[in-house]
DNA sequence: TTAAGTGCAAAATCTTTGCAAATGT
DNA sequence: ACATTTGCAAAGATTTTGCACTTAA
């Protein structure tokens, strides 16, 4: 509760200060990689991309900046690992968060994690549930690791 | 690749040499808290609840056994913090890890994460990917949260 | 008795924070 | 010029590992 209403204080904040974003080598090298990428991105994995090119705090925070702005958004895969994919979409709709109705794969094989755009889930609430929010990701092994399996 | 076939490996050597369990006051204490909990618990939270009668390290390594003896089942919330629930609707049908179609719902206000073992999405894949498991959690406001509001 | 389980200390990983220096506009 | 961004060092938080000690069966 205390912790909703922090959040939505900082975010006023950011909003009627209008900080200037600067276009700086860190901030378009990782929105680059991720704008790239065909799968989404962990810190971890983005810093290796980017090979000693700019401090792991940096990453961190430009990451959570491109997240403010709205250009990426993140995904918890299934084994808590936080991943950043591009907004293609999202149509930010949602009060609480964008809209990411759509679903995750998380590939088992080569542990990648892949927006499918096309999918969406259909599903009944118990009554007294309010839904505002869906995180659906789907693990198996996908179609690369499949058709590289025959 | 590798990774899989570790993993494999150490299954089937816990299988085989069939270890027996012991009933020791840590494991029945964190399993009776699990079992009685309507709302997923996280490491940290067993912790608290346990109040010293074990060591930090002692409640991974039980959640670790009783997840490989199926008793428990383990879920990622949206925020990324592990949770672990009983495995009261699994049927461990699925060859990598159990059978747990049913949705979690995640609260905003309180936090807690439930299991919804009655709702059952339905979704369609892309051709080429074989789904195994799937990790559905919606977020919102759940039926205590929405009652206690009116 | 003895293998399984535990506690403690220490390491590993991932993420955040504070502050001075560098840099984009 | 100057506010934003960065790098570095250090702290936090969570989880894992090694090893000697304890305990259930």
């Amino acid at each position: 509760m205390k912790c909703q209403q922090i959040k939505l204080r900082t975010f006023v904040i950011r909003k009627i200060t209008m900080k200037t974003t600067r276009n700086t080598a860190a901030r378009s090298a990782i929105l680059d990689l991720i704008n790239d990428s065909h799968v989404a991105l962990s810190q971890p994995s983005i810093q290796h991309k980017l090979n000693g090119l700019c401090d792991r705090v940096t990453i961190y925070r430009v990451l959570d900046r491109l997240l403010d702005d709205g250009l990426i958004h993140k995904i918890v895969n299934v084994n808590g690992v936080v991943n950043y994919a591009a907004c293609n979409s999202c149509n930010h709709k949602h009060e609480h968060g964008h809209d990411h109705e759509h679903v995750h794969f998380s590939c088992r094989v080569c542990n990648e994690l892949t927006c499918l755009d096309q999918v969406t889930p259909s599903f009944l609430l118990p009554e007294g549930f309010q839904a505002e929010e869906t995180f659906f990701t789907i693990s198996g092994i996908c179609k690369n690791c499949q058709n590289s399996n025959e």
